[in-house]
DNA sequence: AATACCGGCGAGT
DNA sequence: TCATACTCGCCGGTATT
């Protein structure tokens, strides 16, 4: 079964201030580079059908909402949505054995032993799920059931909003056979080009083409993958995973070819540490991302040898992966411009070193 | 020749 | 012109063993 909340941010808002239901609503990420740049995070259904996307830049939202004096344009409340999503998070992971949150709007359960194998019992759950939902939160969710992740995922897309969808797996082939290449999950807008290129315009066609040619085309792994996908076999197991890296980034004031580095990074140097300490987990991996003015991502890593979690160290390594970043990029003539910066972390061990540890030493 | 690491790219919310 | 902030996964190249 996949859980997917309608719409989330905006939903999250009209649940707030219900006042603006039946309004456009869109939830925006400000950059603070001008008063009303940024880009749009969600929108209402409302919005939506007068053409608002995510993804949009803000002024591009406002100016098809021009006509509309009463749409609502709301800055993000990350902790805000964040709280909605842990309590439904956490209701729904009672609900089965097998839990799987995909993201903070997003999650599968596997109910197989919920329901004993049974469609039409998972059917019912899906139905109480829903409306616990709105019971608890006030809030309309879909849900999508299947045989498999993809199948759920693709279900419950094709019934949002506030819907629930079964696919039996006498169904599956007939279900996505019909469904136009780019709409298959899995597929964005390049892998759609070319498979377009290749002839291949719907998800059942894909699912006939020769296996050899697609894995000569997209790879061994990937090629196999998406013809797996188009004749509806996953066989990725719903579990929980742990969190392998987190990154913050920031937009720049102005584009330019260097920055200050204290300035600029020591905040997200600082958001960074508490996280990991807050998960109790040391980095051995920080690496630094920077966007161009043309918007390519640049990245660079350092493993750092030694395990940390100092705002401090993330600091210092960051600055000096930045300080070769533009050194090398000027090598390569004229150097880049660059509009946003961020720093990560990654390749994680949980820290034993302040509670139990103490113990182990005590104990030695 | 296998494995590890790096940087880019693609996809998704 | 207008273009957020994340996370995850794969690919291909190169370095290491």
């Amino acid at each position: 079964m996949c859980v997917d909340l309608d719409y989330f941010y905006a939903q999250c808002e009209e649940v707030r201030n219900p006042s603006i239901k039946g309004k456009p609503v869109v939830v925006c990420v400000y950059s603070g580079r001008t008063e009303e740049s940024g880009a749009v995070s969600t929108s209402n259904y409302v919005a939506r059908n007068l053409g608002v996307k995510s993804g949009m830049p803000i002024a591009f939202a406002k100016k098809a909402l021009s006509k509309y004096p009463e749409a609502v344009f709301l800055p993000m409340d990350n902790e805000y949505y964040d709280s909605i999503s842990n309590q439904i998070m956490n209701n729904l992971r009672s609900k089965s054995s097998y839990f799987e949150q995909s993201s903070i709007d997003e999650a599968y359960l596997d109910i197989t032993n919920e329901s004993s194998g049974d469609y039409s019992k998972a059917y019912n759950l899906g139905k109480e799920i829903k409306a616990e939902i709105l019971e608890n939160e006030n809030l309309t969710c879909s849900v999508g059931i299947g045989p498999n992740k993809l199948v759920s995922k693709m279900a419950v897309d094709s019934t949002k909003p506030d819907g629930l969808i079964l696919i039996s797996p006498e169904e599956v082939q007939v279900f996505l056979e019909s469904f136009p290449i780019g709409k298959l999950f899995g597929i964005g807008p390049k892998t759609e080009e070319k498979l377009r290129s290749l002839g291949i315009e719907t998800v059942g066609q894909l699912a006939s083409f020769d296996r050899q040619v697609l894995a000569h085309h997209f790879g061994e792994k990937l090629g196999p993958q998406l013809q797996d996908s188009a004749r509806g076999i996953d066989e990725r197991p719903v579990r929980e995973r742990e969190v392998e890296q987190f990154s913050r980034i920031v937009t720049l004031k102005q584009n330019a070819n260097s920055f200050n580095f204290q300035d600029v990074l020591r905040p997200l140097a600082k958001d960074l540490s508490d996280k990991l300490l807050a998960a109790n987990l040391l980095c051995e991996s920080i690496g630094i991302i920077a966007i161009t003015s043309q918007l390519k991502t640049k990245t660079r890593v350092r493993k750092t040898g030694s395990l940390t979690s100092s705002e401090s160290e993330i600091l210092d390594v960051a600055s000096s992966l930045f300080q070769s970043f533009f050194s090398d990029e000027n090598l390569e003539l004229g150097g880049v411009t660059i509009r946003r910066v961020g720093i990560r972390v990654a390749s994680f061990v949980k820290n034993i070193t302040d509670s139990k540890e103490t113990n182990l030493r005590d104990f030695l």
